[in-house]
DNA sequence: AAAAAACCTGACCAAATGGTCAAAATGAGC
DNA sequence: GCTCATTTTGACCATTTGGTCAGGTTTTTT
């Protein structure tokens, strides 16, 4: 598949530059918006030299991509059958909101990717990801079989899960601007990750 | 505060036109991606037309925020104090589902515009936004003292209301990818609501 | 230290982009 | 039909943008 491309320790140096700057500047602006002298000078290099180390816009776009998509599955793939829902699920919103605190750019990027209709990755969402989803939905149900959970649409629960712990990534600028605070402080998060996982086991009513 | 301007009616179709092109553009690839030219093609003239009625791009893309906003706040401006909770959160959620079923183009464009730090809609998020999100959170807390709801964060049960409907309006493809379908189609729409009004209110475990 | 490879720069280019303008075409009021 | 205001066009412009390239500089290898 990918062959080693066996790189200098410069190169390791300068590419990982480009990357980064090249996150922030996608992840704000999109594949369009973003201006590839930009992300140059966010990664303190000349545009004529990081076009020695990424042919095109798109190739660099293309790799922070790659980058991306691991870490923003990763905490799906935890989620164990055999293990107590409330502890599961509770650890799983927890991962969640973890990555939108450590990369807020990250997760914008991909909901920049995918509200312009996903075209660089769509093949990850209809191949791996669907069959991810469609394996831990299968878990869900199970669980609701055996009374462990109410039965409740597995993929509506998915995505508020998703929905609601992106939220504080992808709209942290409302969210700072309604509380002055948000998801990168720890008591914050504390504080999102307890009204979430109690709302979503308990609910709002009053239990009789 | 605004002068009457008086307009023909070529005018009044055309500038329609023009922001109906733009709201599609806008959202799509953010206001630095997106090209006058495109607005034009897209609205059925030329550009130089374009900017006969509307000076730069800037002021286009100031005249579609300034309708969109309303529509957006308005669902959260009926929540009633005095009305039974059960109800008054499950019409909440399903109005902003309808408009994220109705109007997804305008639900991505107001998460553009926030993802990229709400350069042009700051002020109003602090100001009148703050203000009425405030109220809002004060009618939750009175709900919660008089045992009507659980004690929660109010804010974040906010968030997780705006998070998980608009997610149907920002992440279309990405639903559309899993399931096939979207919030554009009735009875998927209908799916969802009861999902995540019977989530929120009653929560995931089963009572005992 | 010489040679080879890797790295970096600045000048350059074609295409795209936001915007202007004078003049032509179209519409409304009489 | 005639006049005047509105609307539309196409040619044009300065700047920006993605990308190339020849040659110079630094690092690595021998």
């Amino acid at each position: 598949m990918d062959d080693q491309p066996r790189r200098t320790r410069i190169q390791e140096r300068n590419r990982a530059r480009i990357l980064e700057a090249a996150l922030g500047t996608f992840a704000r602006f999109g594949y369009r918006g973003t201006r590839v002298d930009q992300i140059a000078s966010d990664a303190g290099m000349s545009k004529s030299n990081l076009l020695y180390y990424f042919g095109s816009k798109s190739e660099i776009y293309k790799a922070v991509l790659a980058g991306l998509l691991d870490r923003w599955l990763a905490p799906l793939r935890t989620l164990d059958p055999d293990g107590d829902p409330r502890r599961e699920l509770t650890a799983y919103i927890e991962q969640k909101l973890r990555f939108s605190a450590n990369e807020p750019e990250a997760s914008r990027l991909f909901a920049n990717e995918v509200m312009q209709g996903a075209p660089m990755i769509r093949d990850v969402l209809e191949g791996p990801l669907k069959a991810l989803v469609e394996e831990k939905a299968e878990v869900l149900r199970h669980w609701a079989k055996a009374g462990k959970i109410r039965d409740v649409d597995p993929y509506h629960l998915i995505f508020l899960i998703w929905a609601t712990t992106q939220h504080y990534a992808d709209f942290a600028p409302q969210i700072e601007a309604l509380t002055g605070s948000g998801i990168h402080d720890d008591r914050f998060r504390k504080g999102a990750l307890e009204t979430l996982s109690a709302l979503l086991l308990e609910g709002l009513l009053p239990r009789a």
